[in-house]
DNA sequence: GTCTATAGACTGATAGAC
DNA sequence: GTCTATCAGTCTATAGAC
């Protein structure tokens, strides 16, 4: 099953909806998308779409799913591992969020949409609901780290913050800079490439 | 005309039903919102939205481009200012969009959207095609600064990118951030409040 | 200017033939 | 499994009374 997975990967019908479902619903959102969209980017009718997913509200769920759990799964392991330091741990999640939105771009703006759309119905879809932080490793040694500084310390959210913001918001803002800028995406993505170790330098910066 | 704005605010139907548009439209994006909700909202029918306005796709390009056009506006004054530095032009700019954010933090979601589907249409609308970067003294000031300092130069669009990333990313990431770490608005407001000097001495930090 | 009532178009979902 | 045809519901926009 698992070592055929990318042979099958978009042959069946069934992936091929998803497929078309994906593309359609991070381009215009999830209310204004039609089913009819997806069957049409599909190849296939529109009724197919119920024959294997009951209802366009299901078949939304998967490709959210999906998209976030990319995303969510890898970084667990990260943030729980014992053997390395806060700062590993940083630089690693900064290398593979960099990573992963070169090849996904459009992912950030589309969950973004939907949790402003109605951000209880998705936060609860995704399961961040039922983390307990307490239990991260990455939280046990902020927590060391802070209390063995000395002086005013600054609220752990804002570096949380600027991380995620630093990371994201280039690759969310991408088409807008490039305009201002005139760089191409490879251009482009060759500076979002120097940022893995130039963020790491940055935060540490703050954190001083 | 002009001394009589602050009165005649939200006082008018035109203005109530601008007013409750503008609410329903950056909570629930253009798809997912109903005339009928706007209706409601306002007090008034839904007949008198498009006596009003015509249709509902003229009175988003209406309320979106208000909010847009006054925010532009004073950041050309600030950004032309001869009589400020650069330093202060970022602390002015920084705490400029901060205080925009904070009432209106469903804009960077709406321009980038737009921009995502349109590049080119809405910095046409905006104006920001006409321009002329090399006549913005706070360009100026910056190349000055920049050819006055000796060793190796981080592309000064990553300083940008940070400055951009650190003021609007947080806005947008609201309903996540204030989920996960269980924050009401207000409190999450006066950690904002605090990154209007937060974020220029991490700024400062990285220009060295 | 503001309302009620309704036209007219579109959408998600299903029935039923093949 | 895949298609065509169609229903039932909802939406924007408008006609017409007051």
């Amino acid at each position: 099953m698992v070592e055929r997975k990318h042979i099958e990967k978009n042959t069946t019908t069934e992936e091929k909806i998803k497929e078309a479902a994906r593309h359609v619903f991070t381009r215009k959102g999830y209310a204004a998308t039609r089913t009819r969209d997806i069957a049409e980017e599909s190849g296939y009718n529109l009724a197919l779409i119920n024959y294997y997913f009951r209802s366009k509200e299901k078949l939304f769920d998967i490709i959210m799913l999906e998209s976030l759990q990319v995303f969510v799964h890898s970084v667990i392991g990260i943030v729980n591992d014992p053997a390395t330091t806060l700062t590993q741990k940083m630089q690693v999640l900064i290398c593979h969020y960099i990573d992963m939105l070169k090849t996904n771009p459009n992912i950030p703006l589309f969950v973004l949409n939907e949790i402003n759309a109605d951000p209880k119905k998705l936060i609860a879809k995704l399961g961040f609901d039922k983390v307990d932080r307490e239990k991260i490793y990455l939280v046990k040694q902020w927590k060391e780290m802070t209390a063995a500084k000395k002086g005013p310390a600054v609220n752990p959210v804002h570096i949380l913050l600027n991380v995620l913001s630093m990371t994201i918001f280039p690759f969310i803002a991408s088409p807008l800079l490039r305009n201002r800028t005139g760089m191409s995406v490879e251009e482009y993505n060759k500076l979002m490439e120097e940022r893995k170790t130039l963020i790491p330098m940055w935060v540490a910066g703050m954190i001083g």
